[in-house]
Formats: structure tokens, sequence, C-alpha cells
DNA sequence: ATAATTTATTAGGCATGCCTAATTTTTTAT
DNA sequence: ATAAAAAATTAGGCATGCCTAATAAATTAT
């Protein structure tokens, strides 16, 4: 079996992968867990000694089959224990992750498939990340951002990039969450910050990087 | 907040405490967490530091009121999850323990008492052990042990002593559960061992070891 | 009381996973 | 091409939590 540490390293270079944002080095895995590019390099020996990933400083760490499939239930059980602390223990959208980030790391062979069983299969995390099913199938995540829909379009919240309990107080605040309808009023190109509607309700102006950290389907 | 190992040492010390087998000694401490008694010292030196014990040659090892609070805690959650999964998940009840063994230690303020309710505020575990409740408080534990029954007198079970894989599933194979109706019918004085009725079923003999893992009320 | 046995403790070591500081390599800017 | 900056790596260290082997202390048996 793997350990917490391994498995937050796995489930972190998963994540940058699907980012797509080219090259994953020691430095953005870093960044990510929020830890030491040193320490990072250690890591990756290990994980290379056992075959979870490969390591070249050129292509920077790749996951292998194996460390996918790891990587893949590790996420399909925190996605599993968000929706259960939401739906079933009454938590609210930006208090689950930190509590999911311990309990994927709980290992019994049937944990996630009965789990799953008894939240009703569902697709989507509260963020809005599709759940991978047991059989390791993902449904393609949404990957417009709200950034991208041109002034005059409308679109709903499909799902949140970021996780952290700011950004999610803020949408609540806002009275935004998945589903909410948001038409673009008009984008500012001095700042690259946007004027939406939310909903029914009055147009504000919101950053950059919050239009970034919302996709939209 | 504490380590896992810190916990799993709380925990070990609250039950022997509780089993009133006289004095907690490294020994006996190791013994029920399957490590050596020189690793028992090391961490005996770290939470008498930390004020969760106190440790005396003497008195053995005594939790004090910060490492009792901590220990009911861990404790609580064990139970609370077991709870969870035979109900929820449908886990036979030999699968729990190993389980709850690690959500035991998952950490979140409002955790506990949210699933309490969540499970409808349940008094007893599924191995017939009182569960904590949010102030601390706990229902006195069954203390009889069939063993103590006299021939002729009928008892039911209230909890099991013994949560391992092979007592549990052998008590399964004999169709004895929390609340099965059991009659002494007979004690064999050259071994300890008793035969017994379960339920309106046949007699069967059982060992002595048997007899003092069962309690009854 | 002395010897044998058991228990507790110390000493030294190892794996994990992190750190800082120093060094090397690579990339970017001039 | 050279200098400056950034990224990767190495070296050395630290805390945790475990181990074995050696030693000291306490118990039990003779
Ligand atoms: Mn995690
Ligand atoms: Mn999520
Ligand atoms: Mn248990
Ligand atoms: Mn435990």
């Amino acid at each position: 079996m793997h350990t917490f540490s391994e498995e937050n390293y796995l489930r972190a270079i998963y994540r940058l992968s699907l980012d797509g944002s080219g090259k994953i080095s020691p430095t953005s895995i870093a960044e990510a867990l929020d830890n030491n590019p040193a320490s990072v390099v250690d890591m990756l020996k290990k994980l290379t000694d056992k075959k979870l990933i490969s390591y070249d400083k050129k292509k920077g760490a790749k996951l292998t089959d194996k460390g996918t499939k790891t990587a893949i239930e590790v996420v399909r059980k925190h996605r599993l224990w968000e929706v259960f602390l939401l739906e079933k223990l009454g938590y609210g959208w930006e208090e689950i992750h930190d509590i999911a980030e311990q309990l994927e790391h709980i290992h019994n062979d049937e944990l996630a498939d009965r789990l799953d069983k008894f939240l009703g299969f569902p697709d989507y995390d509260p963020h809005g990340d599709p759940i991978p099913k047991a059989n390791g199938k993902i449904a393609t995540a949404y990957k417009t951002m709200l950034l991208e829909v041109e002034p005059g379009n409308s679109c709903q919240v499909a799902a949140v990039k970021d996780t952290s309990v700011e950004f999610l107080q803020y949408l609540e605040k806002l009275g935004v969450g998945i589903g909410t309808r948001l038409k673009v009023i008009e984008k500012i190109a001095f700042d690259g910050s946007m004027v939406i509607q939310v909903g029914k309700g009055n147009s504000i102006n919101v950053s950059k990087k919050f239009g970034e950290s919302i996709l939209v389907g």
C-alpha cells in the first residue's frame, strides 16, 4: 500500500497533467503541494523506484499506468467523500475539501464502490468535478472558462477550478453555485476583469482571476 | 493536533484502564499495539511531555484529563464510523473494525457530532460497545462474561470483547450476534469449556476463551 | 539471600518525509 | 557570447516512530 504522502504526490501530478500546462517539474509540484522543490526531488526518486512515475529532466514527471490507476482511485475517493460530507453530513462546500483530503487515504478494497452505491452513483462532486467510475472512466471535464464567454452571452456555472475556502466563501456571498446562470455584460480590457449578472440579480465586477476560476457549460 | 500514533497509544491506554487489569506497563501497551516495549517507552516520554499521560514506573501509565478527553474522542469516532460502515455501507461486522481504525483519526471539529446526528445518535456500536456522547459521557459497559452464567440460566449477547475477524466469523457461523439468546446447559470443569444452546437451536460446546469473549446482559 | 527470570530502559540505528543552504544546470536577458 | 536569473539537484540535518541489542532494575524461584 502507498503512504499518504505518495498518494498526495500522485494526485498532484495527475491534476497537473490534466491542466495541460506543459511539463510537470519539481517546482510546479512543490507549488501544488505547498512544499519544497528539494523535497519533491526526493519523492520523485521514490515514486520512480516504485514504477508509479517516470521522471526525466527534459520531459518532467509522468504517471505510469500503475501510477495513473492509483491517482484515479484517490481522486475517486476524494470526490465521493466530498459528496458524502455535503449531502449526508450537511457541511458547506467550502469545508469539505480539507476533510476529503484526509478521507481519500482510507484504504479498503470495497470502500469506494460501497460509498458510490450508497450515494447513488453521483457523476460530479460538489465543485462540479467529474467522479471517476469504478472502471476508471471519467467524464470529460468542462473546460470553458467564464473569462472566455463573450459579452452578451449567458452560461451556467459547471465547475469551480479553485476549491480554496476564500474563493468558495466569496461565491457563496455572491450567490453563485454550481448551476447558477451568469450573463457576461462587459469585459474590461484594462485588467481583464468583467461585469457579470448573477441570475436575475444585479451586475457585479469580478476580476480576471475570478473569470479563470469558473468553468461554464 | 495529535498524530495517528499518539492517538493509537491514547486509545490503547484508555482501553487498558477500563479492563481494570492493574498497572498499565510498557509491556502491556506494547502487546496491545503489537509493537516493542522499547518503542513504547519512547512514546510514553512524548505523551508525558505533552501532558496527555503521567508515567511512573511504580504506578504505570495514566491518562491525564486532557489525555482522557482525546482518547474518548477517538473512541467516539471509531464506534460511530463502525455504525456507519455496517448500517449505511453494508459491511459485515468482522470487516468494520480495521476500517474504523483508520477513520478514527480523521480530524475535523464537527465531524463526530455531524456523523452522530446522521446516524440517529446510536448508543452502541455493532460490537455492543457504548458510544461516548458529545459531552464525553459513556453508558456503563456490560461486564458479565458468558463464562460466569450458571448452568440452567439464559442470557442475551450484549457485546463482544474480541473484535478479531476470526472470532466474529466464528460467531457468524454459529448464528450468534448481538441480542442472540444463549442458554448455558453445562460447564466442563476439566477445561473451562461450556455447552450452550444458541437461540432455539442445538447445543454446542464452546471454549473457555469463547466464554470470556462474550458479554451478556 | 542468591540466582534466575522477567521487565524496563538506554543506546544506536533505520526509513520516511520534510527542511535549508550550497552547488550545478538550464533558461533568459543583455 | 556573456551575464544574470531561475530551476534542479545534492548535501546535510531534523522530527517521528519504529527496530534490535545491550544494560539496568525489579520480580520470582530456589
Ligand atoms: Mn490528501
Ligand atoms: Mn472537489
Ligand atoms: Mn472496533
Ligand atoms: Mn487507529
